[in-house]
DNA sequence: ATTGAAACGGATCTAGC
DNA sequence: GCTAGATCCGTTTCAAT
């Protein structure tokens, strides 16, 4: 849903910081909505929100300019593409200055069999979850391109046997106002014994 | 966009076991585009695909009905949410019979904080990772949910300081056929000169 | 049988109240 | 803010290869 959004200069005027005071349960509620499928109509959102398609359609236009809904993406079946195998990868690097940091970052940043890259505390320096095919790509992988990086020091590879839980969608329950719909809006024209009796 | 699919009872006709054989440059391409922006149109779709717009939406179709592509989320910025912190979780449990792993895995799906969880190989039985606002929310988790599930035996926790890298996007490079579009498409009607040159 | 194009219906988006 | 209408796009149908 929605096509053409400009995204101007301005980022975040919401958001940031202390979100809870700021986010209200019309939003909260659209997000957690979106989060499980973004491709639902301003009519299905509307009546699950318990609020009118325009109110809804106004907000997610704020939502995304202020950057609080990134973007819409398909969640694609890793097996359909062949990528089975995950791999947890616990990265050291020689020195820890900025200049090492910033060129490991950058050359990870360009690997698309880099899922996820944190930069840890305790044992190692980073942790990255890296997706293949099988173990050979695995291989060519650390070969090619990890240990080409320089300043790369130690790896210490874990290897997923399966993967039980993925979801993308963040959890709402910390923001307060969650539940099915606070009911708080698009009431009926005519009451009871009006002309268009509908059901 | 793409409202209404019914997913009938078929699912993964093509996908599974050798994809590479039976994805063909298009669905390539339109999984490319898709995972990186699932609100692009069926026009610019077409055309950054090299193809019409009707054999796209085809194979979308296509590509959902089979499973290939799961569903479109919305991206949630998660500073937004005031969720800031990344904790991996390396859970040990005590005994790793089948009734056991089912238990566990059965209470962390049901935690939304939990965004990943793995079967491990090696020191631990599972990786999670958890996301929240503070440390004091993570340890609630920990202590609320977490060691109230039967059978566990050590939790391990490893706190990121950043999030370098975090996409949803599946590579495809091992797929082979990439490139800006085959150019095998929606050739014009009429040739230069003469009636049907071919070239 | 497969593919491209054009009509349809319905949704999004915008302007007005 | 909600309502009503103009516009755009996904979906279906149909014709041609």
């Amino acid at each position: 849903m929605c096509r053409r959004f400009g995204i101007p200069v301005r980022r975040s005027v919401i958001s940031r910081k202390n979100p809870s005071t700021e986010l209200d349960p019309l939003s909260i509620r659209l997000i957690e909505l979106m989060q499980k499928d973004s491709d639902i109509g301003l009519a299905e959102l509307a009546e699950a929100a318990g609020a009118t398609p325009s109110s809804c359609w106004r907000r997610l236009d704020e939502l995304r300019k202020t950057g609080v809904i990134q973007r819409s993406v398909a969640v694609i079946d890793p097996a359909a593409l062949g990528l089975t195998v995950n791999v947890f990868v616990q990265v050291t690097l020689e020195k820890q200055n900025e200049a090492a940091l910033r060129a490991f970052q950058n050359r990870i940043a360009r690997r698309p069999e880099v899922m996820e890259c944190y930069l840890m505390s305790g044992d190692a320096d980073y942790l990255l979850r890296v997706v293949v095919e099988d173990l050979a790509q695995y291989h060519r992988f650390v070969v090619d391109h990890l240990t080409t990086i320089p300043g790369v020091a130690n790896l210490r590879s874990s290897f997923a046997l399966d993967q039980v839980k993925y979801t993308t969608a963040l959890p709402t329950e910390h923001l307060g106002a969650s539940r099915p719909a606070a009911r708080t809006a698009p009431r009926k024209k005519a009451g009871p014994g009006g002309k268009g009796a509908k059901a």
